[in-house]
DNA sequence: GGTCTTGTTATACCTTTGTTCAACAAGAAC
DNA sequence: GTTCTTGTTGAACAAAGGTATAACAAGACC
């Protein structure tokens, strides 16, 4: 015979020490979905196994097909958490701007809207991994490829409104989407030329080449 | 007793049909690389597999480790052939143009070169997978860290010296080496919008965007 | 304290993966 | 035709993968 735990707890005589702990629902899966985008930050697709999330996790194997239809449903859900986390902040940032600031000038809105994207919080290399395959997720995936253009579309949307109010009380005549396009376009670059050499550049220089591409067109913001 | 497919052969006394074809070693490696780039477009690192591979260049599975260290030694056969292909066909274009070209005006060139990364050879949907894949492979791989610095590098260097060219002959004071950065960047990050959302541009407005990024400090090209 | 619900565990199962290796045969040399 | 070299095959192997499920136990309820 061998001793489980509860029987030797209980020759002790101690109290149980309850071996897991039982979380809603909600908040299991919200655990879950982390830990997996931990994984794919770390070790990309290939780190993406179910030994690795639940070891991450501090789970046992069989939680994640109880909680997800199956591995790839909650590499959907790493996905719809990381693009919604990154786009949605910059959008909502960009939101609460305008509606706190109102009178004051489109430059300011717009400037730090710019430099957003190239703080540290965004302009990181431990993503790199995660948006690869994510990437390559919304390339296979179409249900995933629609998603990707609705958020992205959302915040390309945003930055063309503040390119526009700077463009409209200078009197200039912008293409605004395009511009908001080609400098979301810019940044990808410049984050991907950083991630895979960080030699080529510096996160200062990649917000001068941002303020550059949109003042080259509106005029001076700083 | 079975019938071997040669003991067939014999009976029916026609002559026996090769099963396999011996091919000097260069010959045999190129085609399994050919192969292995094909799976890796077609399904990402998920399809880079011993099977899908031999499958996709009609040999057996034994022979990928006959001729590579391992799967992961053909992948950096794969990066190498891939990013050699790509990079060194523009630094190539380039430098033919230059050599050729004595005497033409410098606007030529760079506004071949600049061309060049859209034209459909390049700016393609197809590769979207196997340059994702290799992007993971470099940030992982040190060896191949390195030898993606050392291509990047090459090519910049030869798109700013077309740069520099331009603004020389022109009297204006350009940073090329940035300039050449910025617009590698820009190509990069407008391709990826392009095959994660093709409604969200077309190669035609990405060559647009690609030039008025230089033209915005060395003056018209076109 | 006793009962019940259900979140959680742990194992078993089957598939797929990368690698190895002994046997085979294609094609050159004679 | 015969021999020899070696490129090639295909089965065998262990390791690792994802999924299904029966047994367990944590925590709410009475």
């Amino acid at each position: 015979m061998t001793d489980t735990l509860s029987n030797i707890e209980k020759k002790r005589g101690g109290k149980k020490a309850p071996r897991f702990s039982r979380e809603p629902p909600q908040q299991r899966r919200a655990m879950m979905i982390e830990a997996a985008t931990r994984c794919l930050s770390r070790g990309g697709i290939g780190g993406f196994t179910v030994d690795a999330i639940c070891r991450e996790a501090g789970i046992s194997r069989g939680l994640i097909n109880h909680y997800f239809d199956s591995l790839d449903g909650l590499l959907v859900e790493v996905y719809r958490a990381s693009m919604y986390k990154d786009v949605n902040a910059h959008i909502e940032a960009a939101k609460r701007r305008r509606a706190e600031n109102i009178g004051w000038p489109p430059e300011v809105a717009l400037a730090e809207l710019i430099k957003s994207n190239f703080a540290p919080r965004y302009f990181s290399g431990e993503n790199l991994l995660l948006w690869l395959s994510l990437w390559a997720e919304i390339a296979t995936n179409p249900h995933l490829k629609a998603a990707h253009r609705e958020l992205y579309n959302a915040y390309r949307g945003e930055l063309a409104e503040d390119i526009a109010a700077v463009a409209g009380a200078r009197g200039r005549s912008v293409d605004a989407p395009t511009l908001a396009r080609n400098f979301i376009a810019l940044v990808d670059g410049l984050w991907l030329e950083w991630c895979l050499d960080e030699t080529v550049l510096t996160p200062e220089a990649a917000e001068a080449a941002g303020f550059e591409i949109i003042e080259a067109q509106v005029g001076p913001l700083r």
